[in-house]
DNA sequence: CCAGTTTGGTTTCGTGACGAAACCATATTA
DNA sequence: TAATATGGTTTCGTCACGAAACCAAACTGG
């Protein structure tokens, strides 16, 4: 039996985990994000099969967000971008970084990667939910509730 | 051979989808913040295998997302209630969630959920990656820096 | 312009994870 | 006390994953 598809759900986190949700898709997108757009480089920096790197490769541009774009003067090179829907991706994979950095013990004799501000140098804000007037939210200040289908 | 771990990565994206990066994790947690504890909830909600949801519990509980509390009255009987840790979760899962919104199509006949303030009953405002100052930050605003670990 | 290397894959094979269904012991309840 | 609910475990088949080998089409150095 295959794995399990979300892709119907009424839930958009189901939809979206149905997209995004493995193991190594969000980590190829975030290196994207860093600049890597060939395929050995992904292959070299996250360390994946490289059949399984072709595998998510593929299904990233099936669902848009990447795209290949082939840069080969004569004939076939290609490169791996981000498309506008990959790159909105942003904010939930800082959101899972602050949990990361939070919650998760990194190996004490490393160094560690840090996001920063291009522009003054210094950490990123922590990622909030906030109400339609940007009050902070929690857990407990929201409620699930269903929106009928627009006719 | 086993399924590749980061649980010693220099990325703490990388050492948080170690611990919730599957395509379960991130659902269970979800239905936990939704106000779901027991074992059976979770299996009809989710329509997940009893054994893997079992396994997932497991897992979630050992790294510290999720509390198992017996509440029975003469014996044994469980509820699998959310630590901080997982309340933490609470960012990405709204990020994915507006994420999931915004780019996958949901099925047009379905009552679609959606997440509203108590208090005003109107839907959460937008989540956004910001500097220190509170503005708005892009991809293209951000770089990834080296920090050595403190000794 | 030719040889060697890089790139972007595909194929094969072994192992492990996943899903379905059956089974089971203990609690709860009617 | 019988029936049912709960919280699992076991078995089994299929599929996904990872490693390594293989390969053809660019590209590059001389």
């Amino acid at each position: 039996m295959s794995r399990k598809r979300f892709d119907d759900s009424d839930c958009a986190v189901a939809r979206a985990l149905d997209e995004v949700g493995d193991w190594w898709s969000l980590r190829i997108v975030l290196q994207a994000m860093y600049g890597t757009r060939r395929f050995v480089d992904f292959q070299q920096q996250l360390g994946i099969a490289r059949n399984i790197l072709c595998n998510r490769l593929e299904r990233l541009v099936a669902c848009g967000v990447l795209c290949k774009v082939n840069v080969g003067e004569h004939g076939c090179r290609y490169e791996y971008r981000l498309t506008d829907k990959g790159r909105d991706l942003f904010t939930v994979l800082m959101a899972l970084r602050q949990w990361g950095e939070k919650w998760t013990a990194a190996a004490s004799d490393k160094p560690q990667a840090v996001v920063l501000d291009k522009a003054s140098g210094r950490p990123i804000g922590p990622l909030q939910v906030v109400d339609a007037d940007g009050q902070p939210l929690s857990v407990r200040d929201v409620v699930l509730a269903w929106r009928q289908p627009s006719q």
